[in-house]
DNA sequence: CCTTTCATTCATTTTGTCTTGAATAAACCG
DNA sequence: CGGTTTATTCAAGACAAAATGAATGAAAGG
């Protein structure tokens, strides 16, 4: 009956929806992600049962493209599981909700490379000093100012990892639906 | 003799500056930040004396609104000063570098009124939710679990801030040129 | 005033990123 | 195996952000 993904039996988003994934892809944009990425995890969120990239591309009208890459990159920051379903092929998504979970992948993926690659840039630039300049003094004070913005964050990033994960910050518990 | 900005007097950026600037573009791609703010911001940083717009423009090779937008942006963060020198009329800017003022305006004009901002949306969201439906309990739950998300970012904004302010992570007391 | 210099704006062009959708590959099924 | 469904890639197009530079505005100097 249906070759191409149809819409059978897909409700549309409620408000409720609609407001969230509104309120993800504000966040996203403060961390400059695309549009898609929040809209795919604001769905998921959203949504008691796991989806799969059907469905996801059918209840936000975004493309294949998008919905599988927006999904890879959820994966790989650790933001959404894929769930198998017995009996089921296609592969369903959940979001992941944990802050400890999300911080983490974040850092891991989209910051801790940044400071690694920053510590190697720093051992190019002090030997770009030439000592016979008549700014190589300066130049090691900034060098030195480098240094020391590096070492915090280097320092830093545990500690947001640590806050992350404190239960303090993680809610009572409350039933949830099966 | 020059209606025009020209080179006169003007030297070449030397490899520790183009390293540097490099650094800081790499730097400023992590936060998605325009190039030419991460390249002002590293000529200003590794220059001795307050630069005004044209050497600046012309150091970089980059547009005047380009600079002048800049500018702008790294003033009202805080990293940069304006210095005015007597009898000088060009308006001269110099790098700013204390982690604490970096960090502070950071926060303050690009997360903070995002933080703010989340707090009148997630009055609205809660608002979406219709007691009626039978995902009034899920969706409870999830708005739950943004609110923990939101308080914290609420609370670890100032811890962030009071990280950077550390005195232990400025650099001990060097001579800087005059 | 009038002129000159410097600061600022903004319509246009350029550049880079996101999205799309058709093509390809891989997995599954009988 | 063929046939079919599902997953993944990727070139082309759409879009948004950044850069440009000429035009405008403001301030200073004489």
């Amino acid at each position: 009956m249906s070759k191409v993904p149809s819409e059978e039996g897909i409700r549309a988003l409620d408000e409720f929806q609609l407001e969230a994934i509104a309120l993800f892809v504000r966040a996203a944009s403060m961390l400059s992600l695309p549009r898609s990425v929040a809209q795919i995890y604001g769905l998921l969120f959203t949504t008691p049962e796991p989806l799969c990239l059907d469905e996801i591309t059918i209840r936000l009208g975004i493309s294949r493209g998008s919905a599988f890459d927006g999904l890879r990159w959820l994966r790989e920051l650790g933001a959404v599981d894929s769930v198998f379903l017995p009996g089921v092929r296609k592969e369903h998504f959940r979001a992941e909700f944990q802050l400890r979970k999300l911080a983490t992948g974040f850092l891991r993926n989209q910051i801790q490379p940044h400071v690694d690659n920053g510590t190697e840039h720093l051992k190019r630039l002090k030997e770009t000093i030439d000592p016979a300049s008549q700014d190589a003094d300066f130049y090691r004070d900034r060098l030195q100012q480098i240094n020391g913005w590096h070492r915090f964050f280097s320092k830093a990033l545990p500690v947001i990892r640590a806050l992350a994960a404190k239960p303090h910050f993680r809610l009572p518990r409350k039933a949830a639906r099966s």
